[in-house]
DNA sequence: CAGTTTGTGCCGTGACATGGCACATTGGTT
DNA sequence: AACCAATGTGCCATGTCACGGCACAAACTG
């Protein structure tokens, strides 16, 4: 349906670049502004977008998404999810994120925040690219062969220095993470984030959701990797169906 | 637009009653099952509902929305009261709440857990009533007259034996609440849930949002509230505008 | 295997979204 | 203050596309 595609398409261009104009979204989105006007009004009659407090007339995104969203991700997971990513916290005082797949990112449903000030402030909703990032890489690690094929037919962006780009590396990579059964960031996204990650299993032994501990890279280094990864890998296991 | 009315409407009864099927939902908003069913194509398409995994027919809402709601009520405003937050987290080992009004309820935008295993979960988007939460009563006693008037209007609905559902009973609290700097809820939503919040005030003094301890009854006895009061309303009140 | 409910696809009709245009409003500049 | 550019808002004739009744298929029940 052509005016659904459109009115969602304002409603994401709204949301990623928020506060923004009608003329500013209808270049943007390459669409009339009449057209765009039309969606905005309905967006906002049904309570979806607002103005910008302030007397602007530019539009932000209502908190009624966010109502939306809460039962979005599968609230089952995240309150199962909840003790052991207690227990990491409480283990490491350290950013613990639970995350799921969507497409090529991975995105993070539920989180725990460390005590710490030095600090790492990711929102609920962030989106992390699947192969630099701990949770994406440990969702990966367990995927079925035609899901890896599949993404890693089109090519990977590079973030930083250390982000793995290469498919055949990639493969490797995945294969160590199997064999440890945790994944490392490395500073692979953002320079100055590393993190470790393990994959929550279903019965058919496919990945559901994977958990990190994020840590700046400051406080996490070389030597101290194993350890945290035996600990995550331990104790996310626990989530997984067949107990470990 | 009529469809985007339509389309709008299947997605939230999707959200709120998820996993559910055409015939139900069909049935539920009393709309044709091919409306239904197209709806449901179009938002599939553009990645906004999935298929139950397992084979069943019946609709989820997708982890996009996630993403979308990310962005929504003020990343700056959780980013900022985030250090406030996670104060008020270690200082009482409780959980923190950060909400915002959304007509006659608050909505949790952001959250601190705390560590103890006897443990509330609400997850991010839980939609409280103003009348019967600590959030939603210190939003409630700095916002203006009118629309104090204008929410009084129509009545309350009673949760428990304390719920205030007399108008008069409210606006008494409220004064209270403005004096003491702090609101309260003592049970008033759900039995064995007790809560102390305090507003979060822009420069004009109008309420943007509110932050709260919420603590399970048993652990928090008449006694203590006043010292938990005073401590949450002089934390928060730094995040207003004029400092305090 | 019959009976019932649920999901899917088709099609003629006409309601309604479209987008071009003109007007109103805003805010920045001289 | 006055001008100008850019933005937001409203209208309308056109024809596209959503509507919803219906019939078939698929899945579940007992």
């Amino acid at each position: 349906m052509r005016v659904v595609a459109t009115v969602f398409q304002v409603l994401e261009e709204v949301a990623a670049r928020q506060p923004v104009g009608v003329s500013d979204l209808a270049r943007s989105l390459d669409l009339p502004k009449s057209t765009i006007q039309r969606a905005l009004v309905s967006l906002h009659e049904l309570g979806w977008v607002e103005q910008e407090p302030g007397g602007t007339r530019r539009w932000v995104v209502a908190i009624k998404l966010l109502v939306l969203a809460g039962r979005a991700g599968g609230l089952d997971l995240r309150e199962q999810a909840m003790p052991v990513m207690r227990e990491l916290s409480v283990l490491t005082d350290e950013n613990v994120h639970l995350s799921v797949r969507s497409g090529r990112g991975v995105v993070i449903i539920e989180k725990l925040d460390s005590s710490k000030t030095v600090r790492l402030f990711d929102p609920l909703g962030v989106v992390a690219p699947i192969h630099a990032s701990s949770t994406g890489k440990a969702i990966l690690a367990w995927s079925d062969d035609d899901d890896i094929d599949q993404l890693l037919a089109e090519s990977f962006e590079r973030y930083t220095g250390r982000t793995l780009v290469d498919g055949n590396a990639l493969r490797e990579e995945l294969r160590t993470i199997r064999e440890l059964g945790y994944s490392v960031n490395r500073g692979e996204w953002r320079d100055d984030v590393r993190g470790v990650a393990a994959p929550i299993l279903d019965a058919q032994g496919r990945p559901r959701a994977a958990i990190s501990v994020a840590v700046p890279a400051s406080r996490l280094p070389e030597r101290r990797i194993p350890a945290l990864g035996r600990l995550v890998a331990e104790t996310v296991s626990r989530l997984s169906v067949n107990g470990g």
